[in-house]
DNA sequence: CGCACGCTTGATGCTGCTCAATTTGTGTGG
DNA sequence: CCACACAAATTGAGCAGCATCAAGCGTGCG
């Protein structure tokens, strides 16, 4: 692999900790490819062959069943995906395809589970990395359960702004179909709830959104940091 | 802790590869209880003091929210509990409470870290649970997603009894309310639900649920290795 | 035996989905 | 730069799924 900015990569949290020695065997053997938007990547049932390293853009994890299709999380740079997968050996629980042209590190899974019997830092950023994942889909699963639409978009703004440095405004950077189903909610309904949080302190126009009134919104949205994190 | 099962705590792949010498510092701090049914055993949102091991008895996991509550899992004997929060030492993300009178064991979140940190096996097996779980999370989420609420009944249905050895027959464990509460769903509902489930091969009544025609359950179930597990 | 609780059943209303039509936005080629 | 084609987003109407509210029924336990 050859590349300009895997200095990003060593960076990661994943990788930081672990010798150099064996953080260049792991990219030794991987591949650094640069895909176009809405390119699939992975397919949920396939083997995991791959731990997948999002250097740059922007990747959709989703879930399909009879027919139907679901945003399960949009990654942004720079993270990794299909650990536990790979750690387990096993299938892949999601797909996962780009939202824009994205540049993407692919380690044979062989190599990491290798690499994770000898290197103890990298064992325990390993363990530090599913636990994140594990009580971010905890956290999901109890917004899906606990919450109604416009809950889920009114904290999904909050938490969006917040992650941007809480300008009180900010731009999507996917689309709203994308969004829709991410929340769990159809495009149509994700339309008519960003209508609704007029109502509530929040403007939005094509892709800008903006916090007018933060009180009224965290007034209607209930932000919890058990659910949003 | 003087137990007479706890051989039982010891196969649990959690601990089962450890060293000798670790297993005992780990038991040595911890404490077993006999909680009666529906004792309170963690509240989401405190720090993670210890890390649980469901001996013997049934363990609900849930999640509250604005006056809310729903089941996020229902733990059957043996297995463990809480091991993200412990491992991250952060607070619970899920509250917890018997079912049933049960055995816990107790162990304090310290001492799990620190024999982390030193025995290799014990590492290695907190990845694996710490992997399984989040997949199991995962299909969680996909499941209430994609499904609607008859299907996630006819598909824990033949979970349940696939679980239970496959014969076509089995008891609820739990309350039907509680049942509701896991599958997303109202009591109310789920009475309706099960209803419906007599035009397509189940019989159920009180707590006895028969499978009477399975290809007719599978084909509304429409189960799903990458949903179902 | 009788009370209490869990479960069931029915009636009603809300939330969110589907379908369809229009408007807006985006990217392409002349 | 404009015109066009196509995709995405909005809006409205109608409907399905599910929740809520309110009785009634059954079962188990004191």
């Amino acid at each position: 692999m050859r590349s300009p900015d895997w200095i990003t990569v060593r960076a990661l949290p994943l990788f930081c900790d672990m010798e150099e020695e064996h953080f260049d065997q792991l990219i030794d053997g991987a591949f650094c490819h640069r895909f176009p938007k809405y390119a699939n990547l992975v397919t949920e049932g396939d083997t995991a062959d791959f731990l997948y390293v999002l250097v740059d853009g922007l990747v959709e994890l989703y879930g399909t069943h009879d027919g139907q299709k679901t945003t399960l999380d949009v990654m942004q740079p720079v993270g990794s995906f299909t650990l536990a997968a790979v750690i387990r050996d096993d299938v892949y629980l999601k797909s996962a395809r780009t939202l824009m042209p994205s540049q993407i590190l692919m380690i044979p899974a062989q190599t990491v589970r290798q690499i994770y019997r000898c290197d103890h830092a990298f064992a325990d950023a390993i363990v530090n990395e599913l636990a994140e994942r594990y009580r971010c889909t905890v956290r999901a699963l109890k917004s899906v359960k606990l919450r109604n639409g416009l809950e889920r978009l009114a904290n999904w703004i909050l938490c969006t702004d917040e992650q941007q440095g809480g300008q009180r405004s900010f731009e999507l950077t996917f689309d709203k179909r994308t969004l829709a189903s991410r929340l769990g909610m159809t495009p149509e309904n994700l339309s008519r709830n960003l209508a609704v949080l007029t109502k509530h302190g929040v403007r939005s126009a094509g892709r800008g959104i903006v916090i007018e009134n933060p009180s009224a919104l965290m007034q209607l949205a209930k932000p919890n940091s058990l659910i949003d994190g």
